[in-house]
DNA sequence: GGGTGATGCTGAG
DNA sequence: TCAGCCTCACCCC
């Protein structure tokens, strides 16, 4: 479940349950990382940063774990040692309260810090890395001749963003996903970073991408909503529209569906 | 038990 | 543009 809102909610966890500074437990169950695993075993975390979709893992000797989850990769956050890990389990990782297992990454890779450098500068600015990135995000945008919604999964005009984000994103902006990105009005910019910024932060601490204003269905809390009831347009083809009841479309932009509310985000002139 | 799609991205053509 | 890759939950029989 990939976005970036998974990626810094992980660094976040699996820093505490591992512990930094303290030596960890690496080895590959599955062996496809099994030389990784041991150039990192019994040393110490520095730190995990996240960028975008992107996680690295900074050792005390200097080396980075680079990780990226693509479409289908998983972390499994466990106390103790956890169970036994599958003929899948790609990396397991233990350190001080917990073990962290990783199963079906995209990219699991021991780097330096220069190969680092190299990933993070072609990524856009991430809304979950600091908040002031919407001038370099309006910049991006801008040199873009493509559609909003294929721009928005463009890492490097914003990082961290996926479809569903995309596709919420533009409901609760009101922007059709075909909108020429140089069409957008500053204002819609602003807005769609903005919006960013508060969506990103509040899947970070649910861990989970719920972005329906509680009030539109009667609940209490954004932590009371699911997927079926915490999304605007997301999968909902066919369904009314929370706000107006029109019924919600499905589309393709970018090779990729995306959903939007004909009337809240009217296709431009 | 088999088939499929998925919150992603790459590299061949 | 499109197949390929990685794994698993979910659907249908």
């Amino acid at each position: 479940m990939p976005e970036g809102h998974v990626t810094h909610r992980n660094a976040r966890l699996q820093a505490d349950l591992l512990g930094l500074n303290g030596p960890l437990d690496v080895n590959s169950p599955q062996g496809r990382f099994s030389d990784g695993a041991a150039l990192l075993d019994g040393h110490a975390l520095e730190s995990i940063e996240a960028y975008g979709k992107h996680m690295f893992y900074h050792w005390t000797m200097g080396q980075v774990l680079h990780i990226h989850l693509g479409l289908i990769g998983k972390f499994q956050l466990h106390p103790g040692d956890g169970p036994t890990p599958t003929e899948n389990t790609r990396l397991v990782m233990k350190g001080q309260d917990g073990t962290v297992f990783l199963a079906g990454p995209m990219i699991c890779n021991v780097i330096n810090p220069d190969e680092e450098a190299t990933v993070i500068a072609k990524l856009g600015p991430d809304p979950l890395r600091s908040a002031r990135g919407g001038r370099k995000f309006a910049e991006r945008l801008a040199t873009k001749r493509i559609p909003v919604g294929a721009a928005l999964l463009d890492q490097s005009v914003m990082a961290g963003i996926g479809n569903v984000f995309r596709a919420e994103l533009l409901f609760l902006t009101g922007i059709h996903p075909n909108t020429p990105s140089s069409a957008l009005t500053d204002a819609q910019t602003a807005a769609l970073w903005k919006q960013s910024v508060t969506e990103l932060r509040i899947a970070e601490e649910i861990g989970d991408i719920i972005t329906v204003n509680p009030r539109h269905v009667g609940a209490r809390s954004r932590k009371s909503l699911n997927r079926e009831t915490g999304v605007y347009v997301y999968k909902r083809d066919g369904l009314p529209c929370r706000i107006c009841e029109t019924e919600i479309v499905l589309e393709e932009v970018a090779s990729r569906k995306i959903w939007h509310c004909p009337r809240c985000q009217p296709r431009p002139a």
